[in-house]
DNA sequence: CCAGACGTTGTT
DNA sequence: GTCTGG
DNA sequence: CCAGACGTTGTT
DNA sequence: GTCTGG
């Protein structure tokens, strides 16, 4: 699944490596992150009047209708297998998608030594620590506090067999074909079939992920630094 | 009808 | 154990 | 995702 | 807002 991620490539060259044409203006001066956590600002692109563009979203899905923001806290991800039919994400689904850029995420393997669980985290990442999109959608909410917020969502699918060692879930990704179809298309079959049955090549796809076991510091969503994704030993 | 949930993950 | 905050 | 709180009163 | 459970 994907419940920490980073990006640390800077605006102009993401969004060219990413082959997204548009103009980073909107988003201001933003700082590489190495451990990007929910409720935090993240990017956001959407398709505008055929135009895209890149805001900054709240993580973590806050339904029109909910009164209280602290839901989002559980809104994280969305799976692929239900999304269209769960009332929380069914309308998003349907209208509402977005691009999520990254550079990589954190999955966590849980080892038990004696009666003592420790969580070793791992960075996954594409070589060259190349960008990449997760598939998301967005919501907006004026009734929690007043003011509009922007908030959205990461959807998850089952690991592929290359990650599915360290994880039964993964983040589900977007390739640069795809991205007019997934923040555009009012065809929902077609919309589904990508996040359901998605066609990689080999310049794309889950099949190129990189990991390796990063320190504990990751843990703590306060250590944001470099250091969080230098491989380190495990013991 | 109204009340209450609306979500994912991991772990047991 | 469960929820909230980051 | 993990970390950290989980409560109230009164006082500073 | 919309669906499920009672």
């Amino acid at each position: 699944m994907c419940g920490r991620f980073t990006l640390k490539t800077p605006a102009p060259q993401l969004f060219e490596q990413l082959s997204l044409q548009l103009d980073p203006a909107p988003l201001g001066d933003f700082p590489a992150r190495f451990n990007i956590a929910p409720t935090q600002s993240i990017i956001a692109v959407l398709g505008d009047k055929g135009e895209l563009a890149p805001i900054w979203m709240r993580w973590g899905l806050v339904p029109s209708w909910s009164d209280d923001l602290s839901i989002g806290s559980r809104m994280i991800n969305a799976r692929s297998e239900t999304v269209s039919e769960k009332p929380s994400f069914r309308k998003p689904f349907a209208k509402q998608r977005c691009l999520i850029p990254a550079d990589g995420y954190f999955e966590w393997q849980t080892t038990k030594v004696g009666s003592k669980s420790t969580k070793q985290p791992y960075w996954i990442h594409l070589p060259q620590d190349k960008p990449f999109v997760f598939a998301g959608l967005w919501d907006t909410n004026t009734k929690a506090t007043g003011e509009t917020v922007l908030t959205c969502t990461i959807l998850t699918a089952a690991a592929a067999p290359e990650i599915a060692s360290l994880h039964d879930r993964m983040p589900v990704l977007i390739k640069p074909a795809d991205y007019q179809t997934w923040l555009s298309s009012e065809d929902k079959e077609q919309v589904e079939r990508l996040v359901k049955e998605p066609v990689y090549d080999e310049t794309f796809g889950p099949h190129l992920w990189r990991y390796h076991p990063v320190s504990t510091a990751v843990n703590n969503p306060r250590h944001d630094s470099e250091a969080n994704i230098a491989q380190v030993a495990t013991t």
